[in-house]
DNA sequence: CTTTTATGAATGAAGG
DNA sequence: CCTTCATTCATAAAAG
């Protein structure tokens, strides 16, 4: 299944040398992060609004199809699989061992607040290991501390054996149940939908793929 | 409404670096003339298709009415209504993309303070393209607003590489460019004729292109 | 290469 | 408002 959010390595445009001599103050075209984002929404819309679209036409076409006036094949699925690239990959941040061992440090030195302050200094020290935000830190304490927490929680459900209430999802105590699946397909497909929805305007299937 | 064509000007983007000591050498996501104009297609495509499968509803339509087997109005927004209720229903709001559209739109125009007043007829309006109750929205101001401040602040304080803490976060930055405008606006347009476009609507062609 | 897992990041909601 | 938490989303990394 094509991922229309695959990763893609964002290239790093070179600044083009502008070449107006006006001390230099040339405009690059440069698009942050959140644009981006914008974007992406944006196409997200259309992708929606094209999914719906598609499902009223099925359904018209169903009822057509009974009183027996089928208009023929409109779709062609597989003509757009090579659609799927995207726009920028969102990069995301990835410890390098020392910092992750720093942290895991801290986080078991009980510190279970880390305060703005905190974080800050924090990330000044990591920074001496690699790159690294503040944002990231927060995060990460974020999401360890999140996890630590189920999986006790989830551990402890040992005990009381209280039937399927929390949904006792796995037997090797994974953190991620078929349940999250289940929903989470259900936004994914919205994304993914509008590459399949080819159409047989020759114009449009030619130009349809994003940068490379 | 449409204001593609009023904001031309780049601004110069801030370096995403937090690259710290590493020689200072920061990237900037910089976006082509090439490639913005590749997305502009590709949008474009996308507009196309929605007018496609709309006049193909529309015949669809017709037909039907003929038939004398009218359908009605199909349901919009199938993403979270039409599936929303299994048996484990989701237990947070998820605004459709239509929403969001709106959403951002509302926030974009400034009014900082969504009074309940405004609130109300906010979830009104929003309640057409799906599930949603006041205090969504309400958080969602709340929410997005905070965030974006939070936002800003990080972004400016990506100045600095050579010294360790230099604790800044004055600037008042804006936090939408110019370009953001743009995007925004653009997208806005389109999601706003879209929607309509999802009940048959006959005059959405006219405005369901932009970008040329 | 495709599928699965681990985990960084985003976000709706609650508390103060 | 701001902070915190819980849940979900998306992707780098690992497994197949």
């Amino acid at each position: 299944m094509m991922e229309w959010d695959k990763q893609h390595q964002q290239k790093e445009q070179e600044i083009e040398g502008n070449g107006n001599g006006n001390g230099g103050v040339g405009f690059v075209k440069v698009m942050t992060d959140e644009q981006l984002e914008t974007l992406r929404k944006q196409i997200a819309v259309y992708a929606t609004i094209c999914e719906q679209l598609v499902e009223m036409h099925k359904n018209l076409t169903a009822q057509q199809d009974l009183a027996g006036v089928r208009m023929g094949n409109l779709y062609c699925d597989p003509l757009m699989t090579s659609v799927g690239h995207k726009i920028t990959a969102r990069q995301r941040w990835t410890p390098t061992p020392v910092q992750l061992q720093i942290l895991e440090q801290l986080f078991d030195q009980g510190n279970g607040t880390p305060s703005k302050q905190k974080i800050k200094e924090i990330t000044s020290e990591l920074s001496q290991h690699g790159q690294i935000s503040e944002t990231n830190v927060y995060n990460w304490f974020q999401n360890r501390r999140a996890r630590s927490k189920r999986k006790q929680q989830n551990a402890t459900s040992n005990n009381a054996e209280s039937e399927v209430e929390t949904e006792v999802d796995s037997p090797k105590d994974k953190k991620k149940g078929p349940q999250d699946q289940l929903l989470q397909s259900q936004q994914n497909t919205s994304a993914q939908r509008a590459e399949d929805l080819c159409f047989q305007n020759p114009e449009m299937s030619s130009d349809l793929h994003f940068l490379d």
